[in-house]
DNA sequence: GTACGTGCAAATATTTTGCAGCAGT
DNA sequence: ACTGCTGCAAAATATTTGCACGTAC
């Protein structure tokens, strides 16, 4: 009596969702997903993109972020990075500094638990709307 | 013509939402603080806990936290400290290393914009349910 | 007295879900 | 063929808001 684990099919909305995803440099809210893979598939529907997000993250093949905001954005940069939020115009951008893993020994010795990864995001004001 | 900044007054609700983030080590959701009010201020709104808690951040006085969830939690708590998310639980703490300042000028180096903060967390399995 | 705050209820916004038929493996 | 996936629409969740009255300053 072994729990077989569930299967996941590749269908046409699911790797045109991932597609979108690996493409754009943005970080885009579900709806946005939404609209833009209407255009290849025009009768797909809200709860099927947020079905396959979900998956999708299961999977590891996406990131859910859900900074500062009452909606989500999702990222299909897997590798490990970190986020600059803009205060402003509310943009996120990736941040190309390297990743210290070691953070996650001293939050670990402190807290007695187990850390599998950490989050970091700046806030401030983006290049774009300093002037 | 100059803009008069809106006037805070403090009242009977605002003080004892405040007071209640304050005394607590959790960090607990709208709902959760709206509960826990209401034995001290029956008649309150859920509305009114909400409006309350926007005001307070803006104030300063509060910080609002939402990851990994569709909902908010708030933190007392406005020293900066890091957090660290249990996957399995759900619960957050409070983690007491020392915060790295020093992350932000890189940041900013690397973007070209302005940082004003950083938040961390980390996130695994807490102690408490490691067994 | 002024204008910010409150309770109430309705509205928004985002995400999830039941169901019957469709489709990937 | 089996079982996961889809579109559709309705439901669930979390948060915001319009309004008339109340209250801090």
């Amino acid at each position: 009596m072994t729990i077989t684990p569930r299967i996941h099919r590749m269908t046409k909305q699911r790797q045109i969702i991932l597609d979108v995803l690996k493409k754009t440099e943005s970080h885009p809210t579900a709806d946005w997903i939404y609209e833009k893979v209407r255009q290849e598939v025009p009768r797909i529907s809200l709860g099927t993109v947020y079905r396959n997000l979900r998956v999708l993250k299961e999977m590891g093949d996406i990131q859910e972020l859900n900074y500062g905001s009452t909606y989500s954005r999702f990222d299909g940069n897997t590798k490990p990075h970190y986020h600059f939020v803009c205060l402003d115009c509310g943009d996120i951008m990736d941040i190309h500094v390297p990743v210290y893993t070691e953070l996650d020994k001293d939050a670990a010795e402190e807290t007695g638990g187990k850390v599998e990864f950490h989050r970091l995001e700046f806030y401030g004001i983006c290049s774009g709307c300093i002037q």
